[in-house]
RNA sequence: GGGCAGAUGGCAGAGCGGUUGAAUGCACCGGUCUUGAAAACCGGCGAGGGUAAUACCUCCCUGAGUUCGAAUCUCAGUCUGCCCGCCA
């Protein structure tokens, strides 16, 4: 959530910032009219409720001395039913600003570059050199079908579309990549953990997935429960509602899960092989840093990733969103492109984003900051989504025969 | 799924209709002592809002209710623990 606060005080600063990620100045104007309309009923109710507090302290004295209390009951009464009224209406208007705060998207760092979409990102740097192949390069859907690892079929027939199952030597790769994913996480400093792969309303809300994106998430019927899309909402929420030691800072922390997402907006897209699936692993990086650190962490997880796509030998680039692209809750984030031979570009294979104190309020974690508490900044990133890894390396490690050459990192973890 | 017990500050744990936002212990912070540390002793120490700072308001799982007044009473729900059933 933003900083009613600062919108309160700076709103010009706020509006501009906002403008960048395309939200509608008038919106900020309403949620500001909202927050001093609210504040003001609330100010009203503080104030007959001390009087109704103060009314009562004097009765208990009265009948304490055996006085009569004829005249200050009627009063108590009254000043009761004007206390009932304002308390509701005050609900309501809390009601409605929380509603419409819980949709307004995070503030894009100043650094992030103007654009409206994708097209606009800002490549930051090119790592490895896609090879030159000798051969027509096929597509990992063909080459997944013809060597029997990929049945796109039968996925089908199990669940629907946008399900695959991975035979024999894709299910070893698979777990094979993710076992490397998670020692080479371990290698630089972050805590493997495993968590539920279900989270309730009440997490989601606090990463942000909630209220806003409830289309894209498979809910559990009948249960205020929902499978997570990724398993930044599973880690961050670990630390909801906690005060932290500052000592206990940075907090870094890697997990394998599943994740499941409707893409109830991508109907028709990436519909081909398993670029775009409602069931995908993922090695996740989740940092929770003081403040004043999280640039440095930031810096830290977008390394970590790339390395992890240069050690398995897959070329790829970092690319700055621009603010269009940026999502809800990002102040900033590095997008990592895997290169594509059949496509003959570079896919998103990871997404690294800082998001200041943005999940912080939502969820309030903080942490013991001296005298006071402090929300901490948190950043989540992926080490790598599984089943895109596994995919990049089938086109770019292919043979001519349609065999797949398997990296050379992975061989210990294959034996 | 059935039965029983419980839910209070960072943790443990009292309180069971009024001056209790909450005893006590631990942890934590400041000080005395010490070359330094520990121990001992003294002081401070829940969260959110509000304020220049006070006042002041809210919060003892959540939501309704009784009452002039609720952490304390009533009802509903959620969660946790234990026992039984089921089960990887």
């Amino acid at each position: 959530m933003i900083d009613l606060k600062l919108l309160q005080k700076d709103f010009d600063t706020v509006a501009k910032a906002l403008q960048k990620k395309q939200i509608d100045t008038a919106l900020l104007a309403q949620l500001k009219t909202l927050t001093t309309d609210y504040k003001q009923s609330l100010q009203s109710l503080e104030e007959l409720q001390a009087k109704q507090n103060a009314l009562s302290k004097e009765f208990g004295q009265i009948k304490a001395k055996g006085g009569d209390v004829g005249a200050l009951q009627e009063e108590v009464k009254n000043n009761k039913i004007a206390v009932a009224q304002l308390q509701e209406a005050t609900n309501e208007k809390e009601a409605a600003l929380q509603a419409l705060a819980l949709t307004i998207p995070n503030l894009p760092d100043d650094s992030v570059p103007e654009g409206k979409d994708e097209e606009d990102n800002v490549e930051i740097k090119k790592v490895l050199t896609p090879r030159v192949f000798d051969f027509e390069p096929k597509e990992h859907h063909d080459l997944g079908v013809d060597l029997g690892w990929l049945d796109f079929k039968r996925g089908v027939k199990l669940a629907k579309s946008r399900f695959t199952v991975l035979m024999s030597d894709a299910s070893r790769l698979e777990r094979a990549l993710y076992n490397f994913m998670l020692d080479f996480n371990r290698s630089r400093g972050f805590q493997e953990v495993s968590v539920p792969a279900i989270a309730n309303g009440d997490s989601l809300l606090g990463t942000g997935q909630l209220p806003k994106f409830a289309d894209d998430l498979f809910k559990i019927e009948g249960e205020e429960l929902y499978l997570i899309p990724t398993s930044e909402v599973s880690l961050t929420n670990l630390f909801r509602d906690e005060i932290l030691e500052a000592e206990e800072l940075p907090v870094k922390l890697t997990a394998y899960t599943p994740c499941f997402r409707k893409e109830a907006g991508s109907a028709g897209r990436d519909t081909r092989g398993m670029i775009r699936q409602h069931q995908f692993g993922k090695v996740e990086l989740v940092s929770i840093t003081h403040p004043e650190e999280s640039d440095k962490v930031f810096d830290e997880m977008v390394s970590t990733a790339s390395d992890l796509l240069t050690a398995l030998g897959l070329p790829h680039r970092l690319v700055a969103l621009c603010g269009g692209d940026l999502g809800f809750g990002a102040a900033k984030t590095t997008d990592i492109e895997v290169w594509f031979p059949s496509q003959n570009r570079y896919r998103e294979i990871s997404s690294v984003s800082n998001v200041r104190d943005f999940q912080a309020r939502r969820a309030m974690i903080r942490f013991r900051d001296g005298k006071k508490n402090t929300l901490v900044h948190t950043l989540n990133g992926s080490s790598l989504a599984v089943g895109r890894t596994l995919i990049a390396i089938m086109e770019n490690y292919q043979r001519a025969d349609g065999s797949i050459e398997i990296p050379q990192v992975l061989e210990n973890y294959l034996r």
